[in-house]
DNA sequence: GTCTATATTCCGATAGAC
DNA sequence: GTCTATCGGAATATAGAC
């Protein structure tokens, strides 16, 4: 069947990001499709093989969606990045980073390479946003950009994993308090 | 031998913290003691029956160390919470919150109470000491005690998850930011 | 309290037919 | 590209001896 190299990523994608990689197996992913567990290997030999494409089709979303905001102001783009997870709290996913970021060091090398360029990425960009912003005056804060970055970051992706276990306002009150920059 | 039962609780609380509950197994544990996998299940029958103490230990550690704070002042409780896990960066553990949310909905029912248990009495004490300390002038900020409780507390689980993937300076980064309220 | 031995289940992965 | 069949390994867990 055309395209299920793409599905087989989706469904893992959702994997990951509901109960961790550890805790999927191919046989989730086969029988979601109605194939053998043999055919995903055809796709992905391996699980890291996988794992390695979840990380890198995140990336590429992330890179995609950042640049859909480029024409925007500094405030705003930084409300849209606060807010782009709204559309999953009530499935109650995480992001990966914060799904693989626990079991680091139970990722296969290939797995543990890309993940640390997709944070490094999203620091990069946000602390970015962050000098720019506090240059041109419209976002104000005290500490380096970068220590801002991490610290607004760290804020959401938490508050993510707290609302897989809450099911609350977690999510909300976070983003409230990171909105008042 | 005496305090066996201690040394596996301590023992999987590492683990846990380490890599998770899906990646380590009553063997890394009976390793480690020199016995056999067997005489795990002897202390704890099931694997569930030991997250559960792990997880209680942990709730029993807050609330001893935080008892042992009640002298001091509010700004400096807070200074206190910011700082206690400082001691376990270069071992690059997380906290068992951090390390057990991704993957809930793999947990055995028995842990995601006691885990939700664990976090709600976190929320509760430091809402608690940031309304009071706000009441009385130590400290200072424009949210609700709880969406403030929720943002410190998210930012510095995962400022503990990125140092364990960035082993840089994530974790200084994000207390120095917190700790200018 | 710890042991040996084993039952059971599941997983990642491969070989080879179609 | 998907299948059947199977291997090898690991994990949780139990029974019963010491």
């Amino acid at each position: 069947m055309k395209g299920t190299r793409e599905e087989i990523i989706n469904i893992a994608n959702t994997l990951i990001r509901s109960v961790g990689y550890n805790a999927f197996s191919y046989t989730d992913i086969s029988k979601k499709l109605d194939i053998k567990n043999a055919a995903i290997h055809y796709h992905f030999p391996s699980k890291a093989d996988l794992g390695v494409e979840v990380i890198k089709k995140n990336l590429d979303a992330f890179l995609r969606i950042t640049d859909s905001w480029k024409e925007l102001g500094y405030k705003q783009q930084l409300t849209e990045y606060i807010t782009m997870h709204n559309g999953i709290i009530k499935k109650r996913l995480t992001c990966v980073v914060g799904s693989l970021s626990p079991s680091f060091d139970t990722l296969p090398p290939s797995m543990q390479k890309e993940l640390h360029n997709l944070i490094e990425t999203i620091i990069s960009w946000l602390s970015d946003l962050l000098r720019k912003g506090r240059e041109n005056g419209e976002l104000s804060f005290n500490e380096t950009p970068e220590e801002k970055a991490y610290t607004i970051h760290s804020a959401l992706l938490s508050a993510l994993l707290m609302n897989k276990v809450l099911q609350n306002n977690v999510y909300q009150s976070v983003q409230n308090s990171l909105l008042k920059i």
